[in-house]
DNA sequence: TTGAAAGCGCTAACAG
DNA sequence: CTGTTAGCGCTTTCAA
């Protein structure tokens, strides 16, 4: 090490490399995005400056030249359930492979936090977005229409896409856990969920779910709802109350692997048999319901793989390509031994 | 909505506010940045053509005329691991509130990864930078100091921070649970975990752990680690493993909760008595270990709060402020009812 | 209270 | 293969 190198600091600009290496601004500019025509001898000059100088480029000045900046949003929901990672993750392998820098904002399941997010990320001009379903407010489709980079919705296909979306029918998902409960001889069904109004994908499911036991003329026996997020302990304490108003039923879905596997530690605690006197149901797929001592029935949300392909589509866009418009990704019945 | 907001695009510059409101580009400036001296007739002239075109403020352009970003960096080992989401979400909801934007990075538990992304960080010019734990490659370590921006590193305290730390004590929690260990009776002890030589904080929990046993006469009787991410299945399989090994371990540590459940769910498949016969010890107190029958014994670590507090730091010293170098938030002892 | 000039660090477009 | 010129959209500084 130099001490050239210990004195680099952020201040470095590509004009002092380009001093250094006593040649223009442009052809170090040009050496640094490789752009094939510059010579050897001159490439390792700079090469050679640049690493002297420890210069790092200022990609603020850069984008603000080119009118491109290497920044994507993804906008999530919440970062508290699991599944969200798992989409940012996704989607984030894809776009550090391909030099970009994701942002992220967390709605909090908010349609008007999302937009205030929207707003404040357009600022930064990315180059894509990706955002969780289908629902926005007005202003929410408006900015992301007229911000002119690539939109994909992800993990909701039921609906319209403001430009891109790639996930599952929900709704199909809620379905055919309905007809599974009811192929299999349950009759007394209730639910088990968080709060409706906020998880519009989980009202999607509970929909399609209810859709199937009313074709084949079966009711909802009762529900629980809760105005708080999903969790293990919620769905334990919410089995426990919806039992006490409704100690007959013979299944219950609920509305995520979260809230199932509590319910199931209820009915560890509280002696019912499962499936025998009570079948549970859940949703994502989970590690944690392939832990437990029953395997978990549930279906299987493609979350990883939704936040990749997200990417990709973004970045095939870029690239000129037309990927389609809405891309389903499916999910996957995970016949387990709860029901 | 009139006919200029629907035409409105991203390329609405200041310049354009100015001359529809036919004010100099300094003054639309000015009112934006909440300046004082602008004449309450100029202010509302110019906020009626910023809502008329729609204009986005261009932050890659103020950011590189001002030499101050509103990015800052957040660099994680893992989505996967909900711990780390966690601390995430701390952080965000800090920097939003002061209007700053975060930027992720994934390291996968990789020290080469995670030099990697802080070059490519760098080129971002961010405003402050917080990173997990306090080991990293020497060339890391001097790019962080030269950024010149606030660094907190967070969730580990056993070592020399950079600029600042907000965590706790590993090996103190290590060593806390070791002792609670053997001063409840149990002598033939065992420990379940992933991969040390990645995660460097579970690695110096162990460490306080046996420390603690050494300290009282006991030896660890034998040890199950996997090249793998720690998880629930892994807890659950390693537990199996290491009691076919030793079957007469009468306690096991577990390098989190994902293992200590995981483990758990062994015991309740396999018919071991917990406590009676194993006593299960985990950490980081996840919601998981309070919802399974038996409420895991562990140790809770502030990791909302650590994100929070690391956000806070950061904003701080951006506010002139001189906060402490190592800030220690401790973790709480939770007595279950596994050990 | 307002405006004009200059420049942040980089790159597109052209010229040589 | 390399350099010059002219900005990108904003803010700082100074002057009016």
């Amino acid at each position: 090490m130099t001490i050239d190198e210990q004195d680099s600091n952020n201040s470095v600009t590509l004009s002092e490399v380009a001093r250094l290496a006593g040649v223009s601004g442009m052809t170090v500019s040009r050496v640094l995005n490789g752009h094939a025509s510059v010579s050897a001898a001159t490439r390792a000059k700079v090469q050679a400056a640049v690493a002297a100088l420890g210069y790092v480029p200022n990609r603020l000045a850069g984008a603000l030249a080119t009118a491109r900046t290497q920044l994507m949003v993804v906008i999530i929901p919440s970062l508290g359930n699991i599944v969200f990672p798992e989409v940012l993750r996704g989607a984030n392998e894809r776009f550090e492979l391909a030099g970009y820098q994701a942002v992220i904002g967390v709605s909090d399941y908010d349609l008007d936090r999302e937009e205030q997010l929207i707003a404040a990320m357009q600022s930064w001009r990315p180059s894509g977005w990706i955002v969780a379903g289908l629902e926005h407010t007005p202003r929410a489709r408006q900015m992301l229409r007229e911000a002119r980079s690539p939109v994909v919705e992800v993990m909701d296909l039921d609906g319209e896409p403001i430009d891109m979306a790639v996930g599952f029918s929900n709704a199909g998902a809620g379905r055919e856990m309905g007809a599974y409960l009811v192929a299999s001889g349950r009759r007394r069904i209730g639910y088990v969920g968080g709060n409706l109004e906020r998880d519009l994908r989980a009202a999607k499911r509970l929909q399609g779910f209810e859709l199937a036991l009313q074709e084949r003329g079966v009711a909802l026996q009762g529900r629980f709802t809760a105005n708080a997020p999903s969790s293990l302990l919620l769905g334990r304490a919410g089995l426990a109350q919806l039992l006490a108003r409704h100690p007959d039923l013979d299944a219950v879905y609920c509305s995520n692997d979260d809230m199932a596997v509590g319910a199931m530690m209820h009915c560890m605690a509280a002696g019912i048999a499962v499936p025998g006197q009570l079948a549970l149901a859940g949703f994502n797929g989970l590690e944690i319901g392939e832990a437990v001592p029953q395997r978990l029935t549930t279906i299987r949300s493609p979350r990883y793989r939704i936040g990749q392909q997200a990417a990709e589509n973004i970045l095939a866009r870029i690239g000129g390509a037309r990927p389609p418009r809405r891309e389903d990704l499916g999910f996957e019945f995970i016949a387990g031994q709860t029901g």
